[in-house]
DNA sequence: TGCATTCTCCAAAGCGCTTTCAAAATTACG
DNA sequence: CGTAATTTTGAAAGCGCTTTGGAGAATGCA
């Protein structure tokens, strides 16, 4: 069914149909009734080729994730606040899925010539990021998740990654701990960076020196959690704190806090990044985990909210959003050991 | 550039420019020579809407995800293998996010009306499924991850549940227990109803009667697992051994097991499903978990393989994988406690 | 009633590609 | 060298939609 036999089938024009189902005003209420109704009950829908060949709209948008691993859980949280968003405008979402930054970015090269999405989801930047750059010269709108610095304005939603850091490093401070370790995420991430200034910040104020051995960058998978904390225990004296990137790193933290027979929030505080996974709650953890709390879902579902204001015409300059983080403290936080 | 502009370009018609980049035979070595650099010197690319609008291809897979929570780590594996053969053949993967089972037979039919993609990845199935059917009656060809019963022939990769269910269990009844609690995933789902069969079969095989109190359903989180095991724990005699539908379960049933003070291996032994999940390791569990390995990325990889063959042509009937499951033995796994 | 407006509707062009049908150019062969 | 067979190229139709530029019908006003 398409649209020239729905039209011979109302004995109308395609122009006079195609008008009345997509609401233009030169149509005479009683004809857009009949038509919409037969619409209704022949199942018809425009094909989407033939929709964006004429209009240039796709109505999709894409989403490259670079190396599988990047397709963790994070991003599976991340999408589904999109996927939510969208769904709701029949969107659909374009994931593509590349090996090197270079086949990146040919891909957004191939979206924007193919013209396959009409717009992009940018994530996972670093400080100077050259697909922003790339993408504003292709023309191919874009929301960045988390920022980067360029010279073109462009759109972009991020968490207060540096306030959250330098609220963690706040609070173990005032519990008495003044050798804290930070256990970031992969070094040259614009977010890793942030979170190290925050913690940096923190320290600084109290007139403490962070010390570069407290401080490491890797994946967020518990393997990466239990091998760094074990470096940072092994140094003497050792770190009486740990602020961890993001839950799984936490999971391994404390696997290697545990399996040296220390104790949770009594030997060892520690303060995890919780994306707000379903089924890895830190309430849920043995003992529970003080987290600094923010929905990758919801950064996802609001992002997608934009880009649709985008694609619509608002100008990216308009679009920033930078999200508070809240501290939630729970059982593993608390004064450093006497002595410690 | 589009073509129009690129035959100009080269003082060549359309037709030939087309032919010589699609590879059809007809057209001079030299010519196609000089048309293929060209086309790469300017960055030519074919728009992809009116490729589909003209050939009824649209480079691009169906998926849809019922619920957001439904976007959790098992699909984001799942995806990630999907992706990782697709991108190969730069053709990507349309998600997309409904709420209820009404709205993905919707999705299903939009997809077809408006001929969004060339096939789809379902999903998670139940013995009876309507999609299946549905998918079928569309006439859009589809890979099934899983089984269910249609009197369709049509295409699936599955594992082999029954038998890994079977396997765990025989393995737990041969260390010597008798009261074996079953954590299983959702009611009703496909692979969930396998997993019990190889359950009972393992049981009744050995002559005891499956205990209906130890069998429980439910989704695979950490909150699940915990919650479903403390049930278990609380009769008398307990059950000594639990197997859980996934490493997620897993994580809860660990908790519970513990936070009665009992001993892992020891007191309750524990078999998991493990879909392989980079951040969370049966190995790097304490103790380490015994598990059925299957890996989700693989599937996803070996599905996207099919799928290209049943775009590229290949009846449905005769795309069907059943792959094997093997158990891995480590330490939550012993013999049942004295007088268990 | 007559003319100017305003409503409704339609024919046809155009979006960028593939593909059929046919023509032009080249090669083969007696 | 002339003709048939074979290569190589091109014009134009068609994919299914939107949208421009009119045309006909209905309405308003004097």
């Amino acid at each position: 069914m398409n649209l020239k036999q729905l039209a011979k089938e109302l004995g109308l024009s395609q122009t006079t149909v195609s008008r009345a189902l997509s609401g233009y005003p030169e149509v005479k209420p009683e004809t857009r009734k009949r038509v919409t109704e037969a619409a209704a009950a022949l199942d018809y829908r425009p094909n989407v080729s033939a929709l964006g060949l004429a209009t240039g709209r796709r109505g999709s948008i894409g989403m490259v994730m670079r190396g599988g691993a990047e397709f963790g859980p994070h991003l599976s949280e991340f999408l589904g606040g999109v996927g939510e968003r969208l769904a709701h405008d029949e969107i659909d979402i374009s994931v593509s899925t590349v090996e090197t930054y270079e086949d990146e970015l040919r891909t957004y090269r191939r979206f924007a010539q193919t013209k396959r999405v009409d717009a992009v989801i940018l994530h996972s930047p670093v400080p100077l990021d050259a697909r922003a750059r790339l993408l504003t010269e292709l023309k191919l709108p874009f929301v960045l998740h988390g920022r980067t610095e360029t010279t073109q304005p462009h759109a972009w939603l991020d968490i207060d990654n540096r306030g959250a850091a330098r609220a963690s490093t706040k609070h173990l401070l005032q519990l008495g701990h003044r050798r804290i370790g930070l256990l970031n995420g992969p070094a040259g991430m614009t977010f890793a960076e942030h979170r190290e200034q925050g913690y940096r910040e923190a320290l600084t104020r109290r007139g403490i020196k962070p010390a570069p051995h407290l401080i490491a960058n890797g994946l967020f998978t518990d393997e990466t959690g239990f091998r760094i904390t074990h470096e940072f225990l092994d140094r003497h004296p050792r770190p009486t704190a740990i602020i961890a990137g993001s839950m799984m790193s936490a999971l391994g933290v404390m696997r290697a806090i545990r399996s040296r027979g220390l104790q949770l929030g009594k030997d060892v505080s520690l303060i995890a990044h919780d994306d707000v996974f379903a089924y890895l709650s830190a309430d849920n953890m043995v003992p529970a985990i003080t987290t600094t709390r923010s929905s990758m879902r919801a950064a996802g579902f609001r992002i997608a909210e934009l880009i649709l204001q985008l694609v619509a015409g608002a100008p990216p300059a308009s679009i920033h959003e930078l999200w508070p983080v809240e501290l939630v403290q729970r059982a593993s936080t608390g004064p450093p050991p006497e002595g410690g």
